[in-house]
DNA sequence: CTTATTTTGAACCGATCCATCCAAAACTAT
DNA sequence: ATAGTTTTGGATGGATCGGTTCAAAATAAG
């Protein structure tokens, strides 16, 4: 009954988490998100009604495609508890030291939001808190599964050694941003790992 | 010979890095670097000749705020090289939990500025780069001498270790800015200190 | 007081910001 | 083919951006 998009509108919103997620929110003008998008001003605007908008749709779809496989690593029965922080330290690892387009790392939007508008944005504030709890639920139930499992040092709570876990995930994401090269950021995952061995 | 200015330069300074600090380079306008400082547009350009250049000027101050008292702290020879590293995330810690103008941490300028600008300025990529190397190389000494006393873990070098605590000060700082709480905080220092005791 | 020099505030600049509007084009359903 | 609806590109708007200009004000030196 009327004119079809010509576009698909997941694709659309992927290429602009992509263009946040390189260049932060401030950053990234609207007409970078037409050139990203493909897309007209128009057609962005009927879409996504702004560019805020626009950006809560992009944050919700990143935390979507990274936090949900790494939930589900997380809680994968088939491995050991520890080899399952081991892989998602890996993980985070390659992630860092894949899809380079200036030979540098983009991070992690979650880390890049939160430096750049937790501060003076409570919604996104919010957005990122809800996810960072539920990251720390399922590294909080592994690690103390492996706990109970005798694989992962009893000496603190496994909610205290999940903050840990997370703390140094995001210090990872900053590091290679800053230029860290792979063994470097590999000796830091391997040291969380030794502290969390018995 | 001529009128004097009734700004103090290093005053003005000061009031810029802690705008720029606060809120980031982006979202810091010439406005509201002129209401931080006191200053008119005139004053500012005059003195400081872009926002580009208070905000490199601005960067070298916060590194000479931050990265000399620690680097004393790393080598203060009157403590034994684990309590200094001890007592720089205690300082660390502490830092986010003071001035907290809207109720949450700003982080730290040099992590911010990480993640906003060093994959799109060289420039501001090789003056943290530079600075990080000088911590490094603290932290990697104090280590070093922590290991050789025995106290501190030999299972990996020092260097490695020195990545690693580094790592976990970022994320103590992403973790503060994210809301997380002083004894979440707290329990992230602890449990890395616990990464280097053999 | 005069002169020389600097600071300072306000007006102003072109560029870009996010967002809106509108008419033409495109397509489906009848 | 026609009618009805949506998409789309381009023009446009008001606001703000970083930065410049300039004349008036201020003050030290002579």
């Amino acid at each position: 009954m009327a004119r079809p998009r010509t576009f698909d509108e997941d694709r659309a919103l992927d290429a602009a988490m992509r263009a946040f997620w390189a260049n932060g929110y401030e950053a990234t003008s609207t007409q970078d998100l037409c050139v990203a998008t493909g897309l007209g001003r128009s057609s962005i605007y009927n879409t996504f009604s702004s560019k805020r908008d626009l950006f809560r749709r992009s944050l919700d779809r990143y935390n979507e495609l990274m936090t949900v496989p790494q939930v589900a690593l997380l809680e994968d029965p088939e491995l050991p508890p520890l080899e399952r922080v081991r892989m998602l330290l890996a993980r985070v690892v390659d992630g860092e030291f894949e899809n380079r387009p200036q030979g540098r790392s983009i991070g992690c939007l979650t880390v890049n939001t939160v430096v750049e508008l937790a501060g003076r944005d409570p919604e996104a504030a919010a957005v990122l808190e809800r996810d960072q709890q539920v990251r720390l639920a399922a590294l909080g139930a592994a690690i103390g599964a492996g706990q109970r499992a005798g694989e992962i040092a009893g000496r603190r709570e496994a909610g205290e050694l999940a903050r840990f876990v997370n703390a140094v995930i995001a210090g990872i994401r900053v590091a290679a941003k800053g230029g860290a090269d792979r063994a470097a950021v590999e000796a830091i995952a391997a040291t969380a790992v030794d502290a969390l061995t018995p």
